[in-house]
DNA sequence: TAAGATAAGTGGTTAATAGTGGGTTAAATT
DNA sequence: AATTTAACCCACTATTAACCACTTATCTTA
């Protein structure tokens, strides 16, 4: 099942003093009548915050629900994962606060930059991206891996 | 079938001198107007507790009412999982006082760390969670299996 | 192409709520 | 009956969320 959100491009924001973000009106603008406004930050599994609209979140959710406390590894997993997820809705300018615990761990200052990236928005430090940028090339044998599974 | 419950976040309170625990605002208000306020404090499997809205509880009773208690570990789990457990509701301030024997088992002091865990709210000592965190990394291996079963 | 109109991005102020502390009364236990 | 425990109520403060306002950019239309 595919998702319905095909978020690109990317924008250079700054984040206020009191520590809100806009969503680029274009991004915004996706977001369905159903899920208006409410989406879920969480960490990234770089260092960066994720958003993915509430509707999208709740698939991943349906997923972690099938996942049983009984076993260890579930639960560390669980715990991980919905710890750092807020469950946020923007303003009526299109805004919302940052969590601080997102802000430290994506390090984030007073510029940040946004990208889309499908189902998912993504907030970097413009800083840290250049720099994962340049260290994080893909390889050639991993583009061989990839172009077995994508046609583009 | 899955729950009502979708708690999530990672909240820090302190716990007060009556041993009054508040139960963070976007917790509670998940609520619905059926449980409101009851719910059920138990031990955690790790070390720390675990809350229950009541309609949660009464799922999870049911399902071990299936154990047969010819079997050995499943009088042991039974056993330990229910002797524990404390009906209780939250006052007119969204608090509730965690049982002494609770705050012994997780060694609770004066800070608590509260997480969202989907149909559980768990209650931590934030020194102990962040030991918990660093030793218990999942390993690869584990990792492997995860992802065929959940896919995000 | 210029001017007006609309939308987007940013900043600040006010009002509501959340978190915390403590006190008073009712209940329970010894 | 006295002491302790638990429920209930009230109050303060800090944070958050809702609201308003301004500037800059973009789009439209004459």
């Amino acid at each position: 099942m595919s998702s319905q959100y095909t978020f690109t491009g990317q924008f250079t924001f700054s984040i206020d003093s009191k520590n809100r973000i806009n969503i680029p009106a274009p991004l915004r603008k996706q977001f369905s009548k159903k899920d208006k406004k409410t989406f879920v930050v969480t960490r990234g599994i770089d260092q960066c915050a994720w958003i993915y609209p509430i509707s999208e979140w709740n698939f991943i959710q349906n997923e972690l629900t099938q996942l049983s406390s009984l076993s260890k590894t579930n639960r560390i997993f669980l715990r991980n994962h919905l710890r750092h997820a807020n469950i946020l809705k923007f303003d009526s300018q299109g805004r919302f606060v940052l969590p601080q615990s997102l802000i430290n761990y994506s390090s984030i200052d007073k510029d940040v930059t946004i990208i889309g990236v499908l189902n998912k928005i993504e907030i970097w430090n413009p800083n840290l991206l250049r720099k994962v940028d340049q260290s994080d090339e893909i390889d050639d044998q991993s583009y061989e891996e990839l172009s077995e599974r994508v046609n583009i």
